[in-house]
RNA sequence: GCUGCCGUAGCUCAGUGGUAGAGCACUCCCUUGGUAAGGGAGAGGUCGAGAGUUCGAUCCUCUCUGGCAGCACCA
C-alpha cells in the first residue's frame, strides 16, 4: 500500500498504481467530477496518471489558475485540430500558452484571414461537444518521427530531432487526431467550455529566426467562464482607450505624417509637456553633480569609424553625403560626443567622476515595423550621461545611478521595477577581457540590488556593443511592462578615442565610462506616461492645467480676472468663454483630459469664488478663488521642488 | 525588414467601373443657457502616389509609400 497525502494534511492509503481518478472518485463523486487534473508532490499531471510511490496531491479544477493553463493548452489542440480539418495540407508546429490565452503556429501557402475565423470556431466548438478524452501514449522517437514524416509534418519531424535525451516521447490524442505534446491535458475536450474565442492572426518566423520561414499564427484565448472571456474582452476594449496615439490626437499633443515616418510633430500641449519633464530631470541631474551639455547633430564618418558605430551599427544610422562627396552621419548615440568633451582639455584623477549629461537627440534607422507611436520612433531625445571615473568608482557610480532612477520612476507613480543585467553581445568590440571586468562589475551591482529585495534578471547576449548594460523596465497600470532607463559599464570606448586622465601616479590612465539613461527616450517616458495615466496626468504634468469656463457673458470680466491669477502663480490656464452651453464645454474639456475646470457664472463673480469641477469627477465644489487657486498652485508643484520647500 | 490587413473630409466611417456621401468637428446666424452634445445655414475631398487594363478607374492589376497587428529588432 501506499500513502496519499491531501492538501489539508490527511492521508489515505491506496493500492500501488491507483490513478488520480480513482482516488478523487474514492473520495467524492463530486470531487471526481470538478477534477480536471492533480498536482503530485507539486507537478501538475494526468488525472489518469498512476501513482507507484507516497505522494502529496493535490486536486485541480477548471477555475485553479493551473486549470486556466489547461484549458488554453487544450484549446490550443483543439483549434489545431480543427484547422488541420477545415484546410487540409496546412501543417502543425507549436501551440503554448501565453499570458491572457494561446496561440498555435501553422505552415499553410493560403493565408488565414479573420472571415476564418468563425468557421474554426464552430469546428472546436464541435470537437468539444464530442468530448473525446485526451489519452497519452508513450512513443519512440523513430516511430514519431517516421509517423509524422509519413504525414507531411516536416516541422514537428524537427521538433522531434530538437528534443535533447534519448528518452521516449508522449503523443496526445483526442479522438483521430494526435499531438506531440509534453502535456499534462484535461481529462476530455468537452472540460475546455465554450468561452474561447480566436482573437487575431499574424505572421511569426519558425523558432522567431529572421531567416527560416514565417509561419502563421493565429492567436486565440479561453477562459473558464464567459463571464471572465467578455471581462477580459472588455479590458482590451479600455486598454485601446488609453491608446497614446489615440489620446495624443484627442488630447491635441502630437501627430505624425507621411514625410517623417517614426518622428514626432510636437504641438504645443505635447511639447510642455515634453519640456516639464526635461526642466523635472535638468533638477534632479544638477542636484545628483552632472553637467550638462551639448554635442553634434552630424559628425564626420571617420568618428563613426574610431567608435566602432560604423563598423557595428551602420545599418541603423542616417547617412548624408555632403556636394563634396564628404559622408557624414547623424548620431545615433551621444556617447562620442561626450568622449570628445572629456578629452579636451587635460583630465587628472581629481576631476573624476566627471559626469557629462545631454538631453542628446539621436536618431536611428529603425525598421519600418517595429515604429509605434513616440514609444518606438527614428528620431529621439535621450536624458544621456556618461560618468567618466576610475575602474574603483564603477560600483558607487553604478549604486548612485541607480537610486537616481528608483527615486525618479516613484516621482511619477511607477514602483514596480525590475532590473536585469544584459550581458555580452555576438556583435561586440573590445577584448574578451574587458568584457569580464564590466561584466563582473555589473554582476556584482546586480547582486547588491537584488539583496536589497529588488527584482532583478539576466538577458544573456543582449548587451550593447561596447558593454554590458542594466535595463531597468517598469510596470504601467495596466500591467505591461516598459524598458526605460539603462546604466551601462563600457571598457572600451574611452580607450578607443585615445581618452586618458593623469592618475596619482603621473601615468596617463584609460577612464571606464558609465552610459546612463534614466528616462530612457522622452519620447518614449511621454507615450508611457500618456498611457498609464489613461490621459488623467497629474497636475504638475498636465500641459493645459486649467479652463476657465463662463456660463453666460456675464462672467466674463470675472474670468479674465481668475485666469491673470491664476498665471501670477505659474499655473497653465486657459479661457472659454465661447458662446456654448456650459454643459457643452464640460463635455469638450473633459474629452480633451483638461484636469480642472473653473466654472463661473455670475454668482462667483458676486461671491468672488470658483466652482471646481476636477475631470472624472461629476463633482462640483465651491471654493474661495484665493484659497482654490493657492491649493491647485501647491498640487501643480513638482515632487522634488515640492521636497525641497 | 518579414507575413497579413488597411489608406475616401480634421476625426469616425458608408459607398459605386460613368470624376462621391453621413455623423461629429469647422465657419456664419439665432440662442445667454448652471456642470458630458440647443437650433439653423454654409464651407470643406485631384478617394495615399505612380503606372497599367478599359471608351471611361476612387473601385480591377502591378509598383511605391504610409499606417495597423504580430514576428524579428530596440530607448
Amino acid at each position: 500500500m501506499i500513502s496519499v497525502t491531501f492538501p489539508d494534511g490527511a492521508s489515505r492509503s491506496f493500492e500501488p498504481g491507483v490513478s488520480g481518478v480513482d482516488i478523487a472518485k474514492s473520495i467524492s463523486p463530486s470531487l471526481a467530477k470538478r477534477t480536471v487534473a492533480m498536482a503530485v508532490d507539486g507537478r501538475l499531471s494526468d488525472l489518469t496518471d498512476r501513482i507507484t510511490t507516497n505522494a502529496k496531491i493535490e486536486f485541480v479544477s477548471r477555475e485553479d489558475p493551473r486549470g486556466l493553463e489547461l484549458i488554453r493548452h487544450d484549446a490550443a489542440h483543439v483549434m489545431a485540430e480543427a484547422v488541420q480539418t477545415l484546410y487540409p495540407g496546412t501543417q502543425v508546429t507549436i501551440g503554448p500558452v501565453i499570458e491572457n490565452g494561446f496561440y498555435y503556429d501553422f505552415y499553410r501557402d493560403e493565408p488565414f484571414t479573420p472571415e476564418d475565423f468563425a468557421a474554426i470556431e464552430k469546428k472546436m466548438a464541435e470537437i468539444i461537444a464530442k468530448d473525446r478524452p485526451f489519452t497519452k501514449e508513450i512513443w519512440s522517437r523513430d516511430q514519431a518521427k517516421s509517423w509524422f514524416e509519413t504525414h507531411g509534418e516536416a516541422f514537428k519531424v524537427e521538433l522531434v530531432d530538437s528534443i535533447p535525451g534519448d528518452e521516449d516521447l508522449k503523443i496526445y490524442r483526442q479522438g483521430d487526431w494526435l499531438d506531440l505534446c509534453r502535456g499534462p491535458h484535461l481529462p476530455s475536450t468537452g472540460k475546455i467550455g465554450l468561452a474561447f474565442k480566436i482573437m487575431k492572426v499574424a505572421g511569426a518566423y519558425w523558432r522567431g529566426d529572421h531567416t527560416r520561414p514565417m509561419l502563421q499564427r493565429i492567436y486565440a484565448t479561453a477562459f473558464a467562464s464567459k463571464p471572465e472571456l467578455d471581462a477580459y474582452l472588455k479590458q482590451l476594449e479600455e486598454a485601446e482607450k488609453r491608446d497614446h496615439r489615440r489620446l495624443g490626437r484627442e488630447m491635441d499633443l502630437f501627430h505624425f505624417q507621411e514625410e517623417g515616418p517614426g518622428t514626432v510633430f510636437w504641438h504645443p500641449k505635447g511639447w510642455t509637456l515634453f519640456q516639464s519633464l526635461i526642466a523635472y530631470m535638468r533638477r534632479r541631474q544638477q542636484d545628483a553633480g552632472y553637467v550638462e551639455v551639448n554635442t553634434p547633430q552630424v559628425l564626420d564618418r571617420a568618428l563613426w569609424e574610431t567608435s566602432g558605430h560604423w563598423q557595428t551599427y551602420r545599418e541603423n544610422m542616417f547617412l548624408t553625403k555632403t556636394e563634396d562627396e564628404r559622408v557624414f552621419a547623424l548620431k545615433p548615440m551621444n556617447c562620442p560626443g561626450h568622449v570628445q568633451i572629456f578629452k579636451n582639455g587635460l583630465k587628472s584623477y581629481r576631476d573624476l567622476p566627471m559626469k557629462i549629461a545631454e538631453f542628446g537627440i539621436v536618431h536611428r534607422y529603425e525598421p519600418s515595423g517595429a515604429l509605434h507611436g513616440v514609444m518606438r520612433v527614428r528620431a529621439f531625445t535621450q536624458d544621456d550621461a556618461h560618468i567618466f571615473c576610475t575602474e574603483d568608482q564603477i560600483m558607487e557610480e553604478s549604486l548612485k545611478v541607480n537610486d537616481l532612477i528608483l527615486s525618479i520612476y516613484e516621482d511619477f507613480g511607477f514602483n514596480d521595477i525590475v532590473i536585469k543585467l544584459s550581458t555580452r553581445p555576438e556583435k561586440r568590440v573590445g577584448s574578451d577581457e574587458a568584457w569580464d571586468k564590466a561584466e563582473a562589475a555589473l554582476f556584482k551591482i546586480l547582486d547588491t540590488l537584488a539583496g536589497r529585495g529588488l527584482k532583478t534578471g539576466v538577458n544573456p547576449g543582449e548587451g550593447a556593443f561596447y558593454g554590458p548594460k542594466l535595463e531597468y523596465t517598469l510596470r504601467d497600470a495596466i500591467g505591461r511592462e516598459w524598458q526605460c532607463g539603462t546604466t551601462q559599464v563600457d571598457f572600451n570606448l574611452p580607450g578607443r578615442f585615445g581618452a586618458f586622465y593623469i592618475a596619482p601616479d603621473s601615468e596617463k590612465t584609460t577612464p571606464v565610462m558609465i552610459h546612463r539613461a534614466m528616462f530612457g527616450s522622452l519620447e518614449r517616458f511621454t507615450g508611457i506616461l500618456i498611457e498609464h495615466f489613461a490621459g488623467h496626468l497629474p497636475l504638475w504634468l498636465s500641459p493645459l492645467q486649467i479652463v476657465v469656463a463662463t456660463i453666460t457673458q456675464e462672467g466674463d470680466d470675472y474670468a479674465y480676472e481668475v485666469m491673470a491669477a491664476a498665471r501670477k502663480l505659474g499655473l497653465r490656464v486657459e479661457g472659454d468663454l465661447r458662446n456654448e452651453k456650459i454643459t457643452y464645454k464640460v463635455r469638450e474639456h473633459s474629452l480633451a483630459k483638461v484636469p480642472v475646470l473653473l466654472v463661473v457664472g455670475k454668482r462667483e463673480a458676486q461671491e468672488r469664488t470658483v466652482s471646481i469641477r476636477r475631470l472624472g469627477s461629476q463633482e462640483q465644489k465651491m471654493m474661495g478663488l484665493d484659497e482654490a487657486l493657492k491649493a491647485l498652485a501647491d498640487e501643480a508643484t513638482a515632487p522634488d521642488v515640492k521636497r525641497a520647500d
